[in-house]
DNA sequence: CTGTTAGCGCCTTCAA
DNA sequence: TTGAAGGCGCTAACAG
């Protein structure tokens, strides 16, 4: 722990050349003869010499660094898209920083910061809501950024998102089609992007069918969702089916329900936002919208190094929706068959309306979904 | 994005004073007046300057980075890990670059090493089998590298693990407990440290319990084991229980299981290594032994950061065994009931061996586990 | 083909 | 209390 790392002028002075020819070796740039070559690498064998990255970054214009930021880790779907980015990024040579916001706009503040003081060439980021003021400073001006999940309103970030509203809405309409008039929304805090757009695509289906939606049910913990579902169940109209707006709902949802003995779907239907691996193993198995976890992070990531490397690219704030698709299973009321893709999605014996409806695709979200977020 | 980053200098100068002054101010080092100090604020304020981190960890003995390697992020377990790691780190104002190995000896290397050329304060590594060799080259010698889940045969290497053999013998003892005398082993690759360790926990129980353990099975993909648990059911002595060795084999055997219509327990008896978000959900609940994760990668991490921070701590190659918990639920052929710890885990109903066994906290796991590994 | 000079942005050392 | 010089390890730009 006493001696320090060999540098390339030890490098330089065991070989008897100059720092530069070592450096030339190193990059492989411009002629070095052979036998001059072969002298460094031997010397560089003999003192182990490893290049400083962080001498290297602080020369070059780039630091082959890029930053993530992600809500959590323990949750699968941030993991995976966490690990496609790294993945992509580890094709390219790069080194990823990353960090966890906790869904907390000071974090996610200060890490951004930290990320930029270490000069990373650029970010992946799934923004918590309310930091758009923050994102227009003029530290961002000079970094490239793009977004996955959740846009950033306002900002010139490029974007990964899924058709939130629209992919609730199929699912719903889904519901519907087994003759269900009473459906609850179930949702984690409404300030959640993904959520409001569930949330509208929820209202969508249900009005469009003349029913009315129902509010907001927002499941802070496995309790309070048990104690906000048994009341509910036991109010005058119990629906008779429930949406849940991601797996954590979903997650908490069934506990719920498993503790209270109520038989899905016998008793009550279900559908849910986000598919995960022990879906289709659950009794009864469970009819999810799926979203290309894998590929959000994977083409955001893409993106980034396109525009880190310079190559033309889309312009600014460019948005990419990727398609998700309606895995019908038992949970809702069918029997078991084969999924199928949202956009070959057939109405469901028994659905009402019959009309067309645009791939969901290339359904470009609005920024801010139509309805008043304050309620 | 033409326009470069405002320096010290640049402060300096604008504020008129030397640059040794804007970074006493920075680092709140020594004594500078108030007055002066006003006027460096004021000239970052006004260049919106933000120190440049890697020009600092150049210049400073440490980088305030830590590297941090895992096998997959979508693995709900290392990715648990990481998000703790990650935690841990931020107390400490320390940055993290993760990346995962895809349990690819070769990308570990690779990986690490290029996080040691970005002179990494230390690394937290949940490491591949069979770089024991690589780790033991004299790159290491100037970091400090705790592992995770896995030690490193012959390192020096803190290590945090569990008591995988203890583990997964009270597991198996529950099973036996029950009346099973035929139990199988499902195992991914045998060459994972943990599988090994759990496969002689299951020997272990089995044998002390005067049965002979099976074949390991190993369960390349869901295909894969479900074709071999059809044979397996098929066989003249089809096992009556099934031992888990982690959550995938879980999965594949649950999705094999439940596509030949098998009833649990009542066909079969199931348990497992590693709890996990739906176990208690699914029908029936499973029996597993669950694993402290966050922990795991807490106490790694601190353990990291107290050799960083050049406290004393341990000498070199300690290891911190965390205890895990059987949690009985109905897989295993048990009526509902709540959760006990390992340590005070009662012989089942029916469970033939009287004798008391040691708390698993204590137990210290061999490095390698005692049987022969190439089968 | 090879070496020298200079400087990336910061902070330790020393002097004022 | 403040500043100037110098160097961390590397490489672009220019000699030779």
């Amino acid at each position: 722990m006493i001696q320090r790392n060999a540098t390339m002028a030890d490098v330089a002075r065991l070989a008897g050349v100059g720092k530069m020819t070592v450096s030339r070796v190193l990059t492989g740039s411009a002629g070095v003869s052979a036998t001059t070559a072969e002298r460094v690498y031997r010397a560089i064998k003999i003192l182990h010499y490893q290049p400083n990255e962080v001498a290297r970054s602080l020369r070059a214009v780039n630091s082959k660094t890029i930053g993530v930021i992600v809500p959590y880790l323990y949750d699968p779907f941030f993991a995976t898209c966490a690990h496609a980015i790294s993945t992509v990024a580890k094709q390219h040579g790069y080194s990823v920083i990353l960090t966890t916001s906790d869904e907390n706009p000071d974090i996610e503040q200060k890490q951004t910061s930290l990320m930029l003081r270490r000069q990373v060439d650029g970010l992946v980021i799934i923004p918590v809501s309310d930091n758009d003021r923050y994102y227009s400073g003029e530290a961002f001006s000079r970094v490239h950024v793009v977004t996955v999940d959740r846009p950033v309103r306002g900002s010139r970030f490029d974007s990964v998102l899924v058709p939130n509203r629209a992919g609730a809405r199929i699912a719903v309409e889904h519901l519907l089609g087994h003759g269900h008039r009473s459906i609850a929304f179930l949702g984690l805090s409404r300030t959640l992007y993904t959520m409001k757009a569930r949330y509208a695509g929820y209202r969508e289906a249900m009005s469009g069918a003349g029913h009315s939606p129902q509010p907001y049910i927002e499941c802070g913990s496995p309790e309070e969702t048990a104690a906000l579902l048994r009341s509910m169940l036991n109010s005058p109209e119990p629906p008779t089916a429930l949406f849940a707006g991601n797996n954590l709902c979903m997650r908490y949802a069934l506990h719920a329900l498993s503790a209270s003995g109520i038989h899905i779907p016998r008793q009550i239907a279900m559908a849910g936002f986000d598919d995960f691996e022990m879906a289709d193993v659950l009794q009864p198995a469970l009819t999810v919208v799926r979203q290309p976890i894998y590929q959000l992070g994977e083409v955001a990531a893409n993106l980034l190094f396109q525009r880190i490397l310079g190559s033309e690219g889309p312009k600014p704030g460019h948005r990419v929706i990727l398609p998700v698709e309606l895995v019908v299973r038992c949970s809702c009321g069918c029997e078991p068959r084969t999924h199928k893709s949202a956009k070959e999605e057939q109405p469901a014996p028994g659905i009402t309306s019959g009309q067309g409806r645009p791939p969901l695709d290339s359904t470009r979200e609005t920024l801010d979904p139509p309805f008043d977020s304050g309620r």
